[in-house]
DNA sequence: ATATTTTACGCAAACGTTTGTGCAAGTATA
DNA sequence: TATACTTGCACAAACGTTTGCGTAAAATAT
């Protein structure tokens, strides 16, 4: 039978009023002309008896919970759970607490997600799409809580998001396979309609465009798993020239086709160069270590926070979209390799 | 200027009271003995206006949010965000929202986060502690909402847990390198007063007992950080009798030590032998992959989940203690040594 | 001494639900 | 035809806050 905290019985005990105490507890004291005393008088028994208010009948009253979604396709993907990671914390150092939704990389439960994340009240919402249609979430962000999205976003929206610039990424990415010589590339892409994965490919072809080697792309694979990267890599070492390196679209696929590569007898990188997207602490202690094109997945998450509070507090959307600049960590699975090519420029 | 679609406007403009509007839209229809065309004329509406229920005032109304607090030290560590991923989705497939704080291993804003939650009218917490008084928790899980830990737990009390048998887990471990003729193995430790890592400590010294070999014991380390892993591998390397075998507490641990083996020009498994304790895929794309004691995150998630729901349910602290077991993962990371020593078990 | 301002607080409505109780009208029973 | 159920719904309190407004008493001004 534990006693009842609230402002009703600390204002019984104390024989303030419910105001005057709400007033005091909420550092209102001053503007309501509280007395010295009284103010005294209510912290010290709210300090006895640990008061905490209640966060759902504050919330009900003033519609502000101190509280954001966060909506992302699948927590155990260790992109998202480093972005989950930061945003919590940053949050956090907000003074907001997350809820966080996993949607499993459906559209349906991203729906229900998003319901039941304004059902409590949140005050705004981060959210990674896993569908392709704005307007829904367009039309919450308008008319009921702000909206920002991550790492995906959709071709021509109002959303604010923040995301690394996937074309850059996909052509620097592309250039230094060039510039180490490597002309027959295997690019193994994730789900292929997602917009990182089109602005990958779309800076890939560029890359290769401006060596005049556009004719010779090979974009295959259709998803962000092992199996993807694995059986495309196969079948590509078993065709009749293979290529002398792989763009692998996110570490997923990176370790599929190093199994492949693997099981083939093959050395990397003296027989075949690997390149990857996104950063893991894992593939600096890989044999040998995978050159990559890093995702600044830290800054995205505290500059999602910001934008949201930012929104939040200006109590209207924002419109900022932002692409971030990702950073080539250049290690040892890429080979040079040297051959007399025309070092056209 | 959105509408407001409460059950008091549902209320005015179907004509019926609001009483009736909230027993139809609540599934009390029934048991209130509204009538099936009342029924289906609020449903309407409802359906209408796309309503939906303010969860904080049935929160407030009802003292049931259908929430569980979720509070992990580190959720950038793979591990609690395996953990964080299976548990945020069974708690969803119960019907309960996740909201997940990180502590940053620190004890201040444990007792924070938990507050936090309670304020917010959490049913329950899922914990793993950073601290190690498990009295406030108890006091929690008597007097105000049910609380299960994972992973940690304490000494001795009465909050029920769910966690790898990690004595299990270290002696079996030990017990495979010793089978493999290893008997200069160097332990490798995380945080030293942490239970989990008391009770792998406690198993390799059990087994390296039931070979007569405890007096060869070296147990060193202090983190579950790559750093720690590293500096103890590195000095271990350097020493006049350097040990056969590396069994590291962590993956993190592990991949401190590898970067030092491989400095120091030593090859796995060939030069010395490595075993880890967690399991994480890119283990198994590692040069050689990795033999290691793997933990059920799963099934530890998903019972944590099932026991602070049923705790929940029946409105009383439960004392179940759970031990799941460990599996040890034969990879290749370990030599089978044939010296001569006796063979004695 | 009266009028005015200031100080310090209380009253009560509102946020959106749930739920115990009450009560008319309709139907069955005697 | 009076009596007793049953049906179908409405009233109003309660959950724990916040906040606009009102107002006695004290202080200051006239």
């Amino acid at each position: 039978m534990e006693k009842k905290n609230t402002i009703i019985s600390i204002s019984e005990r104390t024989g303030f009023s419910i105001s005057t105490v709400s007033r005091v507890l909420s550092g209102k004291a001053e503007a309501a002309r509280i007395s010295k005393s009284t103010v005294e008088t209510i912290q010290q028994e709210a300090r006895r008896c640990n008061y905490k208010p209640s966060l759902l009948a504050k919330g009900l009253r003033t519609n502000k919970t101190n509280t954001i979604g966060l909506v992302i396709p699948s927590i155990e993907n260790v992109y998202f759970s480093n972005l989950a990671s930061t945003i919590i914390r940053d949050a956090r150092s907000h003074g907001y607490t997350t809820v966080t939704v996993d949607t499993m990389e459906n559209e349906e439960n991203e729906r229900n997600s998003v319901d039941s994340l304004l059902a409590r009240n949140v005050d705004g919402i981060i959210v990674t799409p896993c569908g392709q249609d704005p307007a829904w979430l367009e039309e919450i962000n308008r008319h009921t809580a702000p909206v920002v999205l991550i790492d995906r976003y959709f071709n021509s929206t109002e959303l604010p998001y923040v995301c690394t610039d996937n074309y850059q990424g996909g052509y620097e990415a592309t250039r230094y396979l060039l510039n180490s010589g490597h002309e027959r590339i295997l690019c193994i892409q994730g789900t292929p309609h997602s917009m990182p994965v089109r602005e990958r490919v779309r800076g890939h072809l560029d890359a290769l465009r401006s060596k005049g080697l556009e004719d010779g792309a090979r974009i295959v694979g259709d998803s962000f798993s092992i199996q993807n990267g694995y059986l495309e890599t196969k079948l590509a070492l078993n065709a009749a020239t293979r290529p002398t390196a792989i763009f692998a679209l996110s570490n997923t696929i990176l370790l599929g086709a190093i199994k492949a590569i693997k099981e083939s007898g093959l050395r990397v990188p003296d027989d075949i160069s690997i390149i990857t997207f996104d950063n893991n602490t894992f593939l600096d202690f890989m044999d040998p270590p995978i050159t990559r094109m890093s995702q600044p997945v830290n800054e995205i998450g505290t500059l999602a926070v910001k934008l949201l509070i930012q929104s939040i507090n200006e109590k209207h959307p924002v419109d900022t979209k932002l692409q971030l600049q990702p950073q080539l960590i250049v290690c040892e699975s890429v080979a040079n390799i040297h051959t007399m090519t025309e070092q056209a420029g």
